[in-house]
RNA sequence: GGGGAAGUGGCGGAAUGGCAGACGCAGCCGCCUCAAAAGCGGCCGAGGCAACUCAUGUGGGUUCGACUCCCACCUUCCCUACCA
């Protein structure tokens, strides 16, 4: 009687010898092509659930295809292991967050290895280890000396719950990105890296990532937000003080009736000594009220509040004398933090102005009809100007040049680009992170360390409270001395955003435990760039960014050859919901990889991942999906079954002998199966969907052919080639049949077999026959027919002859071994 | 407000200019069984006895031919937003 698949068995006895044979080792071998395949790596948060798993599923499958193709393929794995949730374990349950964080390490590690990946584990790393975050802490010492890393106080974002500062990446919806805490502005000494350096190279590389997705490269170009315009400075009348606004619309200048200025502004306390006691007092309290506002109630406002000064500014090139406002809307950190008031031609401005009842009729570029009717709404196109001097007639377009240049000729104004992009906010007030290398002599001030102070190590016997920083209130780290004069000094107790480990990480895998260097030059040339990265869509703007602008540096460093891009294709996996819900721990309807390895088979479970939906797309998790591809892999195994002692005598690259219609079809759906499997990993297109239907239809032929042609050299040369041709998506049964055929080294050794085009081929086609482009007939017929002959049995077909006799034959359309397409009129 | 993606059977989806609905799930029928499960085989968009007709969100267009390309609209999802 026939054993059945025992999948707990099979799947454990694989992944244990895989391990002790070290089968996916990745060696540098310059007489090879590499391949560079990575999955974003991961927050140790505990527990793995199918959504980790469809990312790994996916990027195992390219990973162990692109392996059988012949490539020398890396794929290496590892842990973002620094970050709040350890600290405030630490700070809930008094655990300790190294301890917290290896656990959560080695459980998941266990979870990832049980899904039967093909990682090389001799490259993990985990970024809280000292010989990951020395070279964090070394590399931001040459940041430093290149002047990119720097300190300096500015109003920054600061969420209450986590106490700390965030990036302003990090805010989102005026919201903490983790603990969704309403964010405050507060102005702190913090660090920076001066990623606005890049912006311009971050902007215009995009064009070249032609293997990133559309969306996502749309949202980085929105986020750096680059746009030309001008900046003009206004004089304040009675007074020396001046401000500066920025526009794009400069050829507008002549119709500003007010300009505006962040109450923050340093202009306004200049204002508050010039006007009277009463404005300079409605001023502060406009001010004050804005100030207790959070960030989110304030931008959200729809209603534009503001205030007049009580003072004048003048128009740099009209000289009229225009009211200088204050008002909520008008960002302190973004341009110069003051707007002019164009009401004609500004939504926003014509909005404040009929709130506040200031002049709007004040038309400079006429849409046309007269100017002078009253304007019901502002028109923001362009146009030819009037009411501006000898700038009058002149084009938008050109106006604005010639604008530009008599301000420039005047010392009051300049091209000017602005971004929207800030420069990353790189410091916390956290424990668990990179202690930042510097530190504060009372004679030097700050100095920065020396590489032969590294690692600066986080201390252990920290005691946690959420008050204030960890590391700040422990006098033995604190107290130390001076690298320049000896002298007594304080050490930086702020520690690094985890953004900066995961910025290199993909580097350091590739040297993981080489102590002369983050990475060796060799290795990073050898294997750079990264040939596919996979990772979900959120980190379109934050990690994504960030590594590009490290490598652009690490390039310009000459730390790097080649291209000064990492990643040269991106893909982003959709995520997996249970029953069109999504999984959550408080719902309690998270699939954990445990329960679903135990009950379906990691190979079921691989498979229903990349069966389900495209990649790309939401999939969701049904228990009746799951049992189908359950069924599906006992079919594998009962179809190769009965074959167990003669198939393994039966070439597997070299094509049997095909006499029958059914041995064909047999065959056939193995190569096209074959063929899939390669289209979908080397076009990069990924949809294993559709692969994976080819290995159902694949299975039921073979299933047949097991019942009606046992002795069939098709049927074995089929059971034979089924373990090497699934093994991508299937590994452990692939192996494990490999094995009852009597092989003793691995399938995943094996090199894919290449589809043949004699076994695609196809004994009779159907042709479709269409009149006037409407199907009239299906003729078989054989490969190859010739227009002529296509069209003289189509016109014996009745029912195309009933829809051409009387009619004359206009034209004829011809696809070769598809279709005829016969016009008549 | 701006940007992006997508709308196909009961469901997930396939077809990216040439036979719409591959493959799976669910459902129905049969075989096997004392019976059930499993397994195996068959049916499975709508209308029609049928030959056939209709059908890929809506309306137009391009084409011999459109799920596929173009335009407009509707709907859904995602991202982003007082950006000067």
């Amino acid at each position: 009687m026939a054993e059945s698949y025992d999948f707990r068995a099979v799947e454990r006895k694989w992944q244990d010898r895989w391990e002790r044979e070290g089968l996916y080792r990745a060696r540098e071998d310059a007489s090879r092509e590499k391949y560079y395949v990575l999955e974003m790596l991961p927050y140790p948060s505990g527990d793995l659930h199918v959504g980790h798993a469809k990312n790994y599923a996916l990027g195992d499958a390219i990973a162990r295809t692109m392996r059988m193709l012949g490539y020398n393929v890396v794929h290496p794995m590892g842990w973002d292991a620094f970050g709040l949730p350890a600290e405030n374990a630490a700070i809930a349950r008094g655990i300790d967050p190294a301890t917290w964080t290896a656990e959560n390490i080695r459980n998941m590690q266990r979870q990832v290895r049980l899904m039967g990946t093909s990682y090389d584990w001799s490259r993990e790393v985990a970024t809280c280890e000292p010989e990951y975050y020395r070279w964090n802490q070394w590399l931001f010492l040459r940041l430093y000396e290149k002047g990119l890393a720097y300190k300096r106080e500015a109003p920054v974002n600061w969420c209450p719950r986590d106490r700390t500062v965030l990036a302003n990446e990090q805010v989102i919806d005026g919201r903490c990105w983790r603990c969704d805490s309403l964010v405050e502005r507060r102005n702190l000494s913090q660090w920076f890296l001066k990623i606005t350096d890049y912006a311009d190279r971050l902007l215009a590389d995009l064009e070249r990532l032609d293997g990133w997705p559309e969306r996502t490269k749309t949202m980085q170009r929105n986020w750096i937000g680059r746009s030309e315009g001008a900046q003009l400075r206004w004089q304040i009348e009675g007074s020396d003080a001046s401000f500066e606004t920025f526009t794009t619309r400069i050829d507008t200048l002549y119709g500003a009736t007010f300009v505006v200025l962040a109450p923050e502004h340093p202009a306004v306390d200049a204002i508050k000594t010039i006007v009277s006691k009463k404005n300079a007092a409605a001023i502060d309290a406009f001010a004050l009220s804005l100030k207790s506002k959070s960030e989110l109630e304030r931008t959200s406002l729809m209603e534009k509040e503001g205030i007049f000064t009580g003072a004048y500014a003048i128009n740099p090139l009209s000289h009229e004398h225009v009211p200088v406002w204050i008002a909520n809307y008008v960002l302190a950190d973004y341009g110069t933090g003051a707007v002019q008031g164009v009401p004609a031609h500004d939504e926003r401005d014509f909005e404040f102005a009929k709130k506040h009842a200031l002049p709007i009729a004040k038309v400079i570029v006429p849409k046309g009809g007269d100017p002078a009717e009253p304007l019901e709404a502002p028109y923001t196109g362009e146009g030819r100007l009037i009411a501006s001097a000898d700038f009058s007639g002149m084009a938008s377009e050109r106006a604005r040049g010639a604008i530009v240049e008599r301000l420039h000729a005047m010392g009051l104004g300049r091209k000017a680009v602005n971004l929207r992009l800030r420069d990353w906010l790189v410091s916390r007030q956290r424990y668990w992170g990179t202690p930042i290398p510097i530190v504060y002599c009372e004679r030097c001030g700050e100095v920065p360390l020396t590489d032969e102070a590294l690692p600066v190590l986080l201390p252990p016997g920290v005691h946690f409270t959420g008050e204030g920083s960890p590391l700040a209130q422990l006098a033995s780290f604190v107290e130390t001395s001076c690298p320049r004069c000896g002298g007594a000094a304080r050490r930086e107790t702020d520690t690094m955003d985890t953004f900066f480990e995961s910025s290199w990480y993909y580097l350091r895998y590739l040297d993981a435990h080489g102590e002369s260097a983050p990475w060796r030059r060799e290795r990073s040339d050898y294997w750079m760039n990264v040939d596919q990265y996979i990772g979900g869509a959120e980190h379109a703007v934050l990690h994504l960014l960030y590594s590009r602008f490290f490598y652009k540096v690490f390039a310009d460093s000459g730390w790097v050859s080649g291209s000064d891009e990492p990643f040269e294709r991106l893909f982003h996996q959709g995520m997996v919901l249970y029953n069109g819900e999504k999984m959550s721990k408080s719902r309690g309807n998270v699939i954990g990889i445990d329960e679903t390895a135990a009950t379906n088979g990691v190979d079921a479970m691989r498979l229903f991942l990349l069966y389900v939906t495209p990649p790309e797309d939401t999939s969701d998790w049904t228990d009746e999906g799951i049992s189908g591809r359950v069924r599906f892999v006992n079919r594998v195994w009962r179809a190769c079954e009965p074959f167990f002692e003669r198939a393994g005598a039966v070439p597997i690259r070299e094509l049997p002998p095909l006499e029958t219609a059914d041995e064909k079809a047999l065959v056939r759906a193995l190569h096209v199966a074959l063929k899939s499997t390669i289209d979908e990993a080397t076009t990069r297109r990924f949809h294993f969907n559709t692969t994976v239907a080819k290995f159902d239809e694949l299975v039921n032929a073979m299933t047949a052919a097991a019942a009606n042609m046992p002795h069939s050299l098709a049927t074995l040369y089929a059971a034979h080639a089924l373990p090497v041709a699934i093994a991508p998506f299937a590994p452990h049964i692939a192996e494990e049949l490999w094995e009852r055929f009597g092989h003793a080294t691995s399938v995943h050794l094996e090199r894919y077999i290449a589809p043949d085009e004699r076994a695609l081929a196809v004994d009779e086609i159907t042709l479709v026959v269409q009149v006037n482009g409407k199907i009239r007939a299906r003729i078989p017929a054989l490969p190859g027919i010739s227009e002529e002959d296509a069209a003289a049995m189509a016109l014996q077909h009745d029912h195309v002859r009933a829809h051409v006799e009387g009619k004359a034959i206009r034209k004829r359309i011809y696809v070769q071994d598809k279709l005829l397409n016969v016009v008549v009129s």
